[in-house]
DNA sequence: CGGAATAATACAAACGTTTGTACAACGATC
DNA sequence: GATCGTTGTACAAACGTTTGTATTATTCCG
């Protein structure tokens, strides 16, 4: 491999200068500049970004941490924030918590580690406070959070407006002509699904419909817990569900089929997060979409801004057979 | 940051003492790394792994390239890898071409520059052969291709049973009755399209049914894609398909709905890659299976154990209403 | 033309680790 | 008691870059 003291060797000059040539410092006389840039083309020259971490004491490396790479919302994040991060120079390491706070904690100290230039990260479910987080990375290395977020931390996050979007949800339902309208809400100690299930009870209330507790299904995200609580909330009377996931509705509509209902004349539903098999079945599934891509964006957006605030990336409710017995319409909220 | 050498100063030893202690060399006396490995503790030490890799010559990253990182199937082998190389000690750094060859060979001096141990790739679709690489990566940094392979390189592969699945795939939509059997065949410079290809036709032949070359549509892979060739295949007087792709598989359909035709009954189809949405869609649609999670482990086994050999991961037969005209069944290659 | 100001480059010390070689201490052997 | 091997440490040189300071060359002005 060719350093920068081959090509100081070559020229006559001392390596400081050819470091101060390749990298655009005005202390270099252009002509200099130019004949060292020639010539390092010409030996094919390539930096040694270890050795240039080192001495800068922090690299061009950004750290994205998630729970789980291969879960399309988080696939989707990180190409979202890839696409920018990429363009600006820097290059993407990935880490894993399959949600366990151990494994954040050491995801959290190999980036520290390696002096990456920042942390974008969604917290493990394991995990009940960030406090981890700021003992590792310190006040050095910039944080920023998405999706799940833990407000008492310093640095930039980003969120979705949760709870507008329930909100939205529930009030196409209601508009739809649903009267008994129940909700399979997830985890509580989510900040995303506790957002979700007040926007879903303030729409009721905004609609002058009871807020009836015996209709909120907790701890409901996959399609088995989705359809249990399906044929409760049916057996309870609801003509229709707001679920904050779409694999819980997808069990709800079964459990829905499998008592004879007609979807959506006899039962509306609504899923959240917009996964590709909702547009694809049949009858279409309305989902309430996140954005993680756009999420991904703003996230290393806030990174190389530096700036502290909250983002509030806009979900946008996919309106589709399953919740509609008047007309199709397509809202944005 | 407490180094070696507070280290070394707090016991009154060197530096190198320190180091080898901490790397468990014999050379230092069991009572000195005792002492400071819990100075090392006491002290909060942890090693700065910049350093260390400079003077090495080489990381703990392994680089792994990929067209698009949201892919479906590709996050699962970047979770798949990830899941062994992390046990390991390693930690993962991810890089997108985008399908294009420059930001393959950008991907590629990157990881390079970052003195990563090892690349893991699946080439874009842009590169025609693999020259490239060898360049970048020279004969120090192995190599470990997956998925899409150029079988001139050196280094370890890790690919489907791509013929005998689409073999099984083909042979099925015979059994089950269709006879006017066309393809989407994806595209001729991977050896992955290009062996599934072959895969159909080998099973037409054993079959004792024609090949007609005027029934494979070349380069369809995406929906619309898929959609335009479905609309010539039907008026081809197809009447079923094996698409090397679920989503060309998608516009298919919608292709044959458009023109009147039953799915099942008038029209089979059997897609590739066995996406979330197949199983779920109405009807579901047959999808012949990929396993990335198990190659991007054994893509990371292959690169550890330093192998060079090809590790052939067999494809799965899903057996679905799309195909199945007479009764369902499911297949394992 | 002398001297100050400025421009351009050279010098050298870092960054924190690893590792080959040298060295000291010690016990064993003859 | 001199010689030798062994064991444990110290010494010092890397790895390739960046950057503060010193030095030399150039320009400009009175």
């Amino acid at each position: 491999m060719v350093t920068i003291s081959d090509i100081a060797a070559a020229l006559g000059v001392t390596p400081s200068t050819v470091s101060r040539a390749l990298s655009g410092s005005p202390r270099v006389k252009e002509e200099t500049r130019l004949a060292v840039e020639k010539m390092a083309a010409e030996m094919g020259y390539e930096r040694n970004i270890v050795a240039s971490n080192l001495r800068k004491g922090r690299s061009d490396i950004v750290g994205i941490i998630v729970p789980r790479i291969h879960r399309n919302f988080f696939s989707n994040v990180i190409g979202g924030a890839e696409s920018i991060l990429e363009a600006a120079g820097y290059c993407v390491l990935i880490c894993q918590t399959h949600e366990r706070f151990e494994a954040e904690v050491k995801a959290l100290r190999t980036l520290r580690n390696n002096q990456v230039a920042g942390v974008l990260m969604s917290h493990a479910i394991g995990s009940d406070n960030g406090k981890h987080i700021l003992d590792v990375l310190g006040d050095r290395i910039p944080l920023v959070q998405f999706d799940r977020v833990f407000s008492e931390l310093p640095g930039a996050k980003v969120v979705s407006n949760n709870f507008e979007g329930a909100y939205a949800a529930t009030k196409h339902l209601v508009e739809q002509g649903y009267r008994r309208i129940g909700t399979l809400a997830g985890y509580m100690n989510s900040e995303a699904y506790a957002a979700r299930l007040e926007g879903y009870r303030q729409a009721l209330r905004d609609s002058g419909l009871p807020v009836d507790e015996s209709l909120v299904h907790y701890d409901t995200i996959v399609r088995e817990t989705g359809y249990e609580a399906g044929l409760k909330a049916i057996e309870a009377g609801c003509d229709a569900l707001y679920s904050a996931g779409d694999f819980s509705a997808l069990g709800a509509i079964e459990a829905a089929r499998e008592r004879g209902l007609r979807i959506p004349e006899d039962f509306g539903i609504v899923g959240t997060a917009n996964e590709a098999f909702t547009a694809l079945m049949t009858p279409s599934m309305s989902s309430l979409a996140l954005n993680p891509f756009e999420m991904g964006r703003q996230a290393a957006q806030a990174f190389l801004a530096g700036e502290e605030g909250t983002v509030v990336v806009p979900m946008e409710l996919k309106v589709r057979e399953s919740s509609c017995r008047n007309k199709l319409q397509n809202l944005s909220i």
